[in-house]
DNA sequence: TTGAAAGCGCTAACAG
DNA sequence: CTGTTAGCGCTTTCAA
C-alpha cells in the first residue's frame, strides 16, 4: 500500500482514462457519460481521493481562500465578528485564513504579506490601533486584491476594490439617550473615554444631539471623562453623585464602565432604574448577568462579519468595471433591559 | 503597466538570469554571488514581487499551513484557545486556516475534508459535541496527516501521528475544594451538570476526593444537579438554603452557576465569603466583575492552544519513526479571589 | 556560480 | 463523449 495520496493521474491510469476525463467527471461536467462518472466516483471514494486544492488553485489562478487580519481574537467583539466572517465565508464556499496583528503595525504588515503570498482572493481587515502609516495597504490595492475594512478603517482609503463595514456609533448613542429621555430622565450623565478615538467621539456626539433633540440642556458637569473600565465607571459615578444636582441616568460609552456605575449605585442604595437609569454600549456577555440586567447597545458583531464577506463577494463578482462600492454602515440595536426600563 | 503580479520568470527575464538563480537568490541560497543577490533583491522590491506560496507548496509538497477545526468561535474558551494557536503557529512560521463545525458532525466531516484538500500540514481539532462516529478522523489518520485534539477528544484514538491536549478537570476541582476546606469550610456544596459529560464527571470526582482527602464527609444532599447557567445556579442555591443544615461553601462546575449562587447569597443577606464561600470554574471574564470578585479555576485556554501547536510541531518534526506522543494534560490554576478568601 | 530541464497535480483549450 | 497538450509558478536535481 502506497502512502502517497491518490492523484487524478492515479485514477486515470487505474481506469484507463485520461486525466481530463477524470477531472471533468469529478467536477460533474455535463459532457461525461453517467457511466464513466459513476466509475470514477466509485474509485475515488475507494481510494479516499482528495483533490489537491493547491494545484487546482495554481492552475485556475485563484485560491478560494479569504484572508482575515484582526488585531486579536480576544474579548467580546473580534471573536464574534470572526465567527460571522467564518460562517458567511463557508456558506459562500470560501476557506478562511486568519492572522492577528496583536495591535502592532509591523505584524500587520508582515501578515498582510503572508496573506498575499498565500494567494488569497480577498482580505478582510480591522486595523491595529497603532497603525498610522498605511503604505502596506497601498501595496494590496496595487495588486488589485479586494480589501474590506471592518470596524477600524483607514479614513479616506477608497478605491475600485475597497469597501468597508462599520457600525453607526453615533446612531447607537443617540438611540440610547433618546430612550432614557423617553423614560422621563432629564439629567442624563455621560461616561466617555478620550474624544480623539472616533468611537468615543461619535458616541459623545450622539449623546449631545439626542439631548438637544429632546429639549434637554447639555450640562457639561454631567459629562465625565474616565477610563472605560469598571473601576473608571465606579470613580466616575462617585464623582457625579457629589454634585448638588445628581443625575437621574447614566449613558456609558461601554459596558464595563456601566457595570462600575451600576455597582456604585447599588452601594449607595439607589434604585436602578427608578433613581438612576443606566445604559451601556457593546452588549458584552456580562451585561446579562448583572442585577438588574444592563441595557446596552448591540453592535451586531456577527452581522458585521457576514456583511464584510458579502461586500468582498461583491467586489470579487463585480469585475474590473463595477462602480465603487459604498461603505456599509450598520444600524446598532438598542437592547432595553431592566437597568433602564421604568415601565 | 501590467496588472499581473511579478513572477520569478519576470525577474529572470529582466535581469537576464535563469529562474533557478532567482529562486536561489531569493531564498538566500549560499552559492549565489552577493552581487547577484543584491540585484535580484533590488528588482524584487521594486516590482513588489510576492512569491506565490501555492506554487511553492505544490512543488515542495507541503504548504506551511495548519488547519484548525473548532465547534465555534464564541464564548470565552474557544476564542482564547484559537488565539493561543494562532500566536504560536505564527511564531513557528505556520499559517492557520480556521473552520467551525457549529457543533455539527456533518460540518465537521466536510470541513475536515476541506482542510485536507487545502493540503494543510497538520490539523488541530476540538470535537463537535454531537460527534459519536469518528470515521472521518480515520481518514485523516490514514493519510498520515498529523492530528492534535484539544479539549474535546476521541477517547482511545491514538496513533503514530496523533496527540492531544486537555486540562485536568479533576485536578482543578480538587484544588478548588481543597482550598475551601483550608478556609475552614466543612459543608461544601457542589453544583454540577449531568455526569455523562466528562468535564462534569471529572470535576465531580475531584470534589468528592478532595472532601475525603480533607476528612470531610460527602453529603449527598449538598450535591445539586442543575442547569449550568446563572438561573440554574440561583435555583440550586435556593434549594440548598432550605436545608436544615445549610452549606457554608459552594463549588460550582462553572462560573455562570457560581454567579447565580452569588446573587442569591446576596439577596439572602449572606456575607460572602464569611457565611458562604463560593468558587466557580473556567475563569470567565465576568468573574472579575462580580461583587465580591469570584474565585475560579483557570483552564489556561491560551496555553492549551500553544501546547497543541507545539505537539503538532513535534509530530511534524518527528518523522515516521518517532515514538508515540503522550497526551498532554495541563494543570489548571486556581484563582483565589474575594468570594472565597476568608483571610 | 549559474543554467537547463523536469515536474508537483490540476484544468482548460482544442482536437478528435 | 473523450484524449492530447500545455502550462499555472515554483524548486530542485543534474550538468556545465
Amino acid at each position: 500500500m502506497s502512502s502517497r495520496r491518490a492523484s487524478i493521474t492515479d485514477l486515470a491510469k487505474t481506469l484507463g482514462l485520461s486525466p481530463s476525463t477524470i477531472s471533468r467527471a469529478l467536477s460533474d461536467h455535463h459532457d461525461v457519460s453517467e457511466a464513466t462518472k459513476l466509475r470514477v466516483r466509485t474509485l475515488a471514494a475507494e481510494l479516499h481521493y482528495q483533490p489537491n486544492q493547491l494545484a487546482a488553485a495554481l492552475r485556475r489562478g485563484h485560491s478560494n481562500t479569504l484572508g482575515v487580519l484582526v488585531p486579536h481574537i480576544t474579548g467580546n467583539f473580534f471573536p464574534l465578528v470572526v465567527h460571522g466572517i467564518a460562517t458567511e465565508a463557508t456558506k459562500l464556499g470560501f476557506n478562511v485564513m486568519i492572522c492577528q496583528s496583536n495591535e502592532d503595525v509591523r505584524q500587520e504588515q508582515t501578515n498582510l504579506g503572508l496573506l498575499m503570498n498565500a494567494q488569497v482572493e480577498g482580505i478582510l481587515v480591522s486595523l491595529a490601533n497603532t497603525t498610522r502609516d498605511v503604505g502596506h495597504f497601498e501595496a494590496v490595492r496595487q495588486q488589485d486584491v479586494p480589501l474590506v475594512f471592518f470596524d477600524r478603517l483607514v479614513e479616506g482609503f477608497r478605491g475600485r476594490n475597497v469597501s468597508s463595514v462599520v457600525v453607526d456609533d453615533y446612531q447607537g448613542a443617540f438611540q440610547a439617550v433618546a430612550h432614557l429621555a423617553a423614560q422621563g430622565c432629564t439629567r442624563i450623565a455621560h461616561l466617555t473615554g478620550p474624544l480623539h478615538l472616533s468611537i468615543n467621539k461619535n458616541r459623545h456626539q450622539g449623546y449631545r444631539d439626542a439631548l438637544t433633540a429632546h429639549g434637554l440642556p447639555v450640562a457639561e458637569e454631567l459629562i465625565v471623562f474616565c477610563e472605560m473600565t469598571q473601576k473608571g465607571g465606579t470613580q466616575a459615578l462617585r464623582q457625579l453623585l457629589k454634585l448638588p444636582q445628581r443625575p437621574d441616568a447614566v449613558f456609558a460609552s461601554n459596558d464595563l464602565a456601566a457595570v462600575g456605575a451600576l455597582q456604585v449605585a447599588r452601594t449607595h442604595r439607589l434604585r436602578v432604574p427608578q433613581d438612576l437609569a443606566i445604559v451601556g454600549f457593546s452588549n458584552e456577555a456580562f451585561g446579562a448577568l448583572t442585577e438588574p440586567m444592563l441595557s446596552t447597545v448591540d453592535q451586531r458583531c456577527e452581522q458585521m462579519g457576514r456583511t464584510a464577506v458579502q461586500q468582498l463577494q461583491k467586489l470579487l463578482k463585480g469585475g474590473p468595471t463595477h462602480p465603487e462600492l459604498r461603505p456599509v454602515v450598520l444600524k446598532p440595536k438598542l437592547l432595553v433591559r431592566a437597568s433602564s426600563q421604568r415601565k
